[in-house]
DNA sequence: TCCAATATATACCATTTGGTCTATAGCCGC
DNA sequence: GCGGCTATAGACCAAATGGTATATATTGGA
């Protein structure tokens, strides 16, 4: 019987995948087992807790690499610098789009009286640290919080529609729109309506019949 | 022994609630027959095929709901119209953001694979109704695909948002910036931001503690 | 090299799960 | 008012669930 080690940190982004796969709900403990390769020793041994605790670190492990890489950045550096760094940070986190958003699903479904502070506090971290370096670039007051909370709420809703429609295609336009928007707010000159040449063959997603709906790629 | 008579219809309804509470995963039938009334014997009267039965029967009836309300009136008749009829409909439908949307929902966890085809049936239809709509008002063609495609995520964004958040505010907020959209794109003169003047007090939802975080309201 | 500490694998357990079956309450046509 | 039929209630069941206990393999330090 081979016995492989596992690092906790190792565990912790695989039973994520799991989770955001899914869902809290959905994940059973055979299907962690299976997908992640960890036995349900391994698994008690790094997460005590159990499911629940499985699901509250790995909530604080995502949630610490958003502070990291993109919450810090946007209420410390320069802003325009962080709002771009945004931009590369999200696609990659998300896979443009082939991954969803675990606060957000908790959001939705049953767990989220469960973890409804941390929930609450990524999606008000998030949204305030934005609006703070939009209002830093210059961008009005009342304008910037509303422009943070269009895009923080603009990428959930793109991720729900690149898994609904099963193409990710959709998830690149949003950025693209979200980060054009910006963009307008910042130099006010020319005022092209924020949409048009975002060139992606627009029709794509939802046309397609449906897709290889076997295993889903799980990045990397 | 109080027997209670149902109507199908009724079942419907209550079942989806539950769905839309608990999630597919999350609303056991344990949960079902307490949150609802209706004993398994009823249940399962009326839907021979189970859980899945039930999802399968109620994501039709909402899909039915939205056809007759809002895609139907976008395909056919005078587009404003249509249009302004749209956002009264949403509003009137998720409840000024208390309710989900069980599309969004069942996209992003398990259930996504076994109901693939109505959930991306459901969103193909409503942004290209509104695009459609949209070209007809006189908006351009690449502009209107993206408006349509922008307005629908951003429901569903707000919907994730209003429930990580526990405040509806965000929710009108957002109808109300993706409603000023529209109007800038179909008068193209005055050019304001189409942000600015969303004015509930932005910082409402996000510096609430924690609020009443016992049974939600089930709306009517 | 040996031993203690630790991490893994898996058998096992009580509970809950979705689903079925039986009994019966209430409604209908007559 | 009566009898058959339908819809409801709830006991019941096998399977799956989250969680625990035990046995064992591996590691690192003395």
């Amino acid at each position: 019987m081979a016995r492989t080690v596992f690092e906790k940190c190792d565990a912790i982004t695989r039973v994520a995948e799991v989770f955001r796969e899914l869902g809290f709900e959905g994940a059973s403990l055979y299907e962690i087992t299976e997908r992640t390769g960890l036995s349900k020793g391994s698994l008690y041994h790094f997460f005590p807790e159990g499911k629940e605790g499985m699901a509250q670190e790995i909530l604080a492990d995502v949630d610490q690499w958003f502070v990291r890489e993109v919450f810090e950045p946007l209420e410390r550096d320069e802003a325009c610098v962080a709002i771009t760094r945004m931009w590369q940070a999200i696609d990659s986190y998300f896979r443009s789009g082939r991954r969803i958003c675990l606060f957000g699903a908790f959001a939705l479904d049953e767990t989220r009286d469960r973890f409804a502070k941390p929930i609450r506090l990524y999606f008000k971290r998030w949204i305030e640290a934005l609006d703070g370096a939009l209002v830093r670039a210059g961008v009005d007051a009342v304008t910037a919080r509303s422009l943070a909370e269009d895009i923080v709420g603009g990428i959930q809703g793109s991720l729900t529609l690149a898994r609904a429609l099963k193409g990710d295609a959709v998830f690149s336009r949003t950025l693209a729109r979200l980060q054009r928007r910006v963009d307008d707010a910042l130099s006010p000159k020319r005022k092209s309506p924020s949409y048009a040449s975002t060139r992606n063959s627009l029709k794509e997603d939802c046309d397609r019949e449906s897709g290889a709906s076997g295993r889903r790629d799980r990045g990397e």
